[in-house]
DNA sequence: TCACCTTTGAAGAAC
DNA sequence: GTTCTTCAAAGGTGA
């Protein structure tokens, strides 16, 4: 049984502990969190301060003596505080969106949807923001060519900017609220766009209520032409755009209807009609379809990613079939959605360009946050998945397979074990640095090689059940199911698996993300998971362990 | 030029 | 029912 020692000098993880265990008690649990998360802000914050430091100083050691003592983004820290206060203040107030105000939320923190609409009958920015953020699956064909890397289009045009280009000029919500509200022309949203509520007053649809509808889009009526202004963060940075978005295009609230004819007769075909009812108004100028729908002759399909099936058959018929295909993309992950609007602030934060240590530290905060956090991002999800079925009934994941090209880790029929472990090894070297200098120890791998198919790690993952064509508001509940991938990157010691020789996580599942009150109800057994999990994760330190294979 | 890397979660296929 | 695979975003990297 580990021990439950502080865990020595590395504090990582504990403060996540501290969160999970202070959460048992319902009381406790607002102060605590805001606490704890905090503390957890404060401790991330630290890290990535020493993170920088670290740039100029490579000497680990020296971090290590610094991490505890300085504090140079204390302003940022105070301010940090402050959006604790103000979220503990708001929660007293009551309301749906008493999230905490925490850096990395301020979306959720714009209320006012009380109207989601504005005197002259349009959206406000709140409900509009909603929608526009219901969007985020859009992936531009009219921009298609824009959006394909391979194209020879201009960068710019594609949704593959590098987000550090003004990194330390972006706030880290940026690339969650990447829809500029520019050019909106207020329309009766389409009568697909459901939920949907019939504004009273105006009569045109509007989005539910935030309480019915994700609430992390919600933006203040002044937002909407003050964005560029007061919330000039919330724009999207150059080029940022959740989807690639056509030089001078907005994103409509109303992708859907926005589709250009040719996607649209392809989708109208496609889905049963009320999906893809026509806009009511002319709402599409821009001809930009759903962020979702990517035309996949442009898109990630290198000319021979053809489904097999219709390649083998006639490859030039079939072509042309996919082309007409629009590319529904998956909806993003809770995960996704985060890692969406925290990117930027970590490549911000941290001096680290690599897309793959970023979303080590990605990983690893998001297992850091609340479980109101990551409930946020799951309900989140949840909707976007929701709405994602009603827009495309027919889609599903499946029709995407193929998409993309398949990765060597295909051969892994002839990969070993050992080579994969060593490959691991390889990459934990490669990315290690980068996610030590930033997000300190805790290895994305660490998360990577948690025991994630331990009731904790199924605990880990509110896995929003929310079921996806068939939506059963279950939000957060407790799933067991093992998480798959895991053994497919890992396997966990003990368990079979084709590659079984692998790395041995040290860190067990963050803690914060086993917050008791994410199980419903924390059972004797989770509650023991937990206590297990944290001493486990205590007695050892976040370090990346690539098991030696040898 | 483009697959890879990395992360988590969801979905679907395979067993 | 469990396990495995693929894809979603992102952008630097290396072949």
């Amino acid at each position: 049984m580990p021990q439950l020692n502080g865990g020595g000098g590395d504090d990582l993880g504990a403060n996540d502990e501290m969160i999970s265990f202070k959460d048992e008690g319902e009381q406790e649990e607002k102060i605590s969190e805001n606490v704890s998360a905090e503390r957890d802000l404060d401790d991330v914050k630290s890290s990535l301060v020493n993170e920088s430091e670290n740039n100029s100083s490579s000497s680990d050691s020296e971090q290590a003596e610094r991490r505890p003592q300085t504090r140079p983004d204390s302003e940022s820290y105070e301010k940090t505080r402050d959006y604790f206060s103000e979220a503990l203040r708001r929660q007293q107030d009551g309301g749906f969106f008493k999230s905490p105000h925490y850096p990395g939320y301020p979306f959720l923190m714009i209320p006012d949807l009380t109207n989601p609409y504005l005197s002259n009958g349009s959206l406000s920015p709140s409900a509009r923001t909603y929608l526009q953020m219901k969007w985020p699956l859009l992936d531009v064909p009219g921009s298609a060519g824009l959006k394909d890397s391979r194209s020879p289009t201009p960068g710019h045009l594609s949704n593959k900017v590098p987000v550090v280009q003004h990194a330390h000029h972006v706030h880290p919500l940026t690339p969650l609220i990447t829809y500029s509200n520019e050019h909106f022309s207020p329309g009766t949203p389409p009568s697909h766009l459901s939920p949907e509520i019939l504004d009273p007053k105006t009569g045109i649809p509007r989005t539910p209520h935030p309480s019915e509808l994700s609430p992390y889009y919600p933006l203040s009526p002044g937002a909407v032409g003050s964005i560029a202004h007061p919330l000039s963060w919330l724009m999207p940075q150059q080029g940022q755009h959740m989807y690639s978005i056509p030089p001078g295009g907005f994103r409509h609230p109303y992708p859907a209807l926005a589709m250009n004819p040719s996607m649209s007769s392809l989708v109208s075909s496609r889905f049963s009609p009320h999906m893809v009812t026509p806009p009511p108004h002319s709402l599409h100028q821009t001809g930009i379809p759903h962020p979702a729908i990517v035309s996949p002759a442009i898109k990630q399909e290198p000319s021979g990613d053809i489904s097999p099936s219709m390649h083998a058959k006639s490859p030039v018929p079939a072509k042309k079939e996919e082309d007409k295909k629009p590319h529904i993309k998956k909806p993003l992950n809770a995960f996704m959605l985060y890692m969406k609007e925290m990117r930027a602030k970590v490549v911000a934060e941290c001096t680290l360009k690599e897309s793959a240590a970023i979303n080590q530290i990605l990983g690893r905060r998001w297992h850091s946050l609340s479980r109101e956090e990551q409930a946020k991002y799951y309900e989140l999800a949840r909707k976007e998945r929701q709405l994602h079925s009603q827009l495309y009934p027919g889609w599903s994941a499946r029709d995407n397979y193929g998409k993309r090209k398949k990765r060597k880790r295909e051969n892994k029929p002839d990969s070993k074990p050992e080579d994969f472990s060593i490959r691991s090894k390889k990459q934990c070297v490669q990315y290690l640095p980068s996610e030590k200098m930033c997000d300190s120890p805790a290895s994305s791998h660490g998360s990577m090689l948690d025991s994630p198919a331990t009731p904790s790690a199924a605990l880990a993952s509110p896995a929003a059940p929310a079921a996806t064509h068939s939506e059963q508001a279950q939000p957060l509940s407790l799933t067991t199911k093992p998480e798959g991938r895991m053994q497919h990157h890992f396997s966990i010691p003990g368990k079979a698996s084709g590659q079984s020789n692998t790395p041995i996580l040290t860190r067990p599942i963050p803690f914060t993300s086993l917050h008791p009150s994410m199980l419903s109800p924390p059972s004797p057994f989770h509650q023991a998971a937990l206590h297990s999990h944290h001493a486990l994760f205590q007695s050892q330190p976040l370090s990346l362990v690539t098991k030696p294979t040898e």
